[in-house]
DNA sequence: AATTCATGCAACCGCATCATA
DNA sequence: TTATGATGCGGTTGCATGAAT
């Protein structure tokens, strides 16, 4: 026998997510952490599918997000993962502390698809596009007018600088990155992803960088969020909660609190309260360091 | 000022893969 | 081993917002 569904859908709420539903989610996670996504809307009491608030949660509440613009340097470095990585966006993702994947793809289609097609590249294969028109079918079937006509556009002109850096971006590729280019692309649904998993275990040893220290402090402060609730009216309390796994977190706790990047949970305490604009959050900063200078 | 259009982003959907009974 | 559910991922949609007319 197999496990129970994931939810039914019946009854379940759709749609934007509310200040409260965020509220709970958080209160939730923070308190019990995340073991089963299935459970987590009955127990937080949503009526969301837990498919939902994984979604929500890793791609908006998350403490590690970074938000905010992404930086020439990160567009780059994008464009360079996806030549090599073609749509991969989780894979791409990880290349990047506190990007999610969904932000990285609706970065490259609404940005740096245009940005490419200015410069005269297609974005699928990462090649120069013809400057006459062409029969070779772009695949953007939505806007692909625009790489050829606007490449002449007045606006080229200005991008001189920025064509040369994509240049360098494009000529530092490896020699067999046209292959492996061609496989990434070419590949996507035909040969299984398991194939690629030679490089993606290189990949995943180059990417060791901050992004997994980040992410180990953020298991730190799960765990060690442990015995905190919110109790409303803007305040977090630390529950009595004295187990001895709670107990054991809360340890570890006060001892990474001063490791746990500051930055980064700062950033999202500033992240959340800009966002919700949550005077609550806030309080919970100062709970925070609290707990973990006791 | 009102309307239309374009853009960006959050969220949903469906499929693939992994995990489990 | 097989059937089924859970999770992760990429593609797509729909809404909110700002710009243009």
């Amino acid at each position: 026998m197999g496990r129970q569904p994931c939810c039914d859908k019946v009854g379940l709420k759709r749609g934007p997510w509310t200040i409260e539903e965020d509220h709970k989610l958080i209160n939730f996670i923070l308190n019990n952490g995340i073991h089963c996504w299935r459970m987590v809307p009955k127990l937080a009491g949503l009526l969301r599918c837990g498919k939902s608030c994984r979604l929500r949660w890793i791609n908006y509440l998350r403490p590690d997000l970074k938000r905010g613009a992404f930086t020439e340097m990160e567009e780059d470095q994008i464009i360079q993962l996806h030549s090599r990585l073609g749509n991969r966006w989780s894979k791409i993702a990880s290349h990047f502390a506190g990007r999610t994947d969904n932000e990285i793809k609706n970065h490259w289609n609404t940005r740096i698809k245009k940005r490419l097609k200015l410069l005269g590249v297609d974005p699928v294969t990462h090649k120069p596009t013809t400057t006459t028109t062409t029969d070779q079918k772009t695949t953007d079937d939505d806007d692909d007018q625009t790489s050829t006509l606007e490449s002449n556009s007045p606006k080229e002109s200005s991008s001189v600088q920025e064509n040369t850096s994509l240049e360098i971006i494009l000529e530092s590729r490896d020699d067999d990155m046209e292959d492996d280019h061609n496989n990434t692309n070419n590949v996507k649904k035909d040969i299984p992803r398991t194939e690629d998993k030679v490089e993606e275990q290189v990949e995943e040893l180059i990417s060791m960088d901050d992004t997994t220290d980040l992410l180990k402090n953020y298991e730190l402060m799960m765990c060690s969020g442990a015995n905190l609730e919110f109790v409303g009216g803007g305040s977090w309390n630390q529950e009595s909660n004295t187990s001895t796994t709670v107990s054991a977190c809360s340890s570890s706790f006060s001892s990474s609190m001063e490791e746990i990047s500051d930055p980064s949970l700062q950033q999202w305490f500033d992240n959340v309260d800009s966002i919700l604009s949550w005077d609550c959050f806030n309080q919970l900063e100062e709970n925070l360091f609290q707990l973990g200078g006791k």
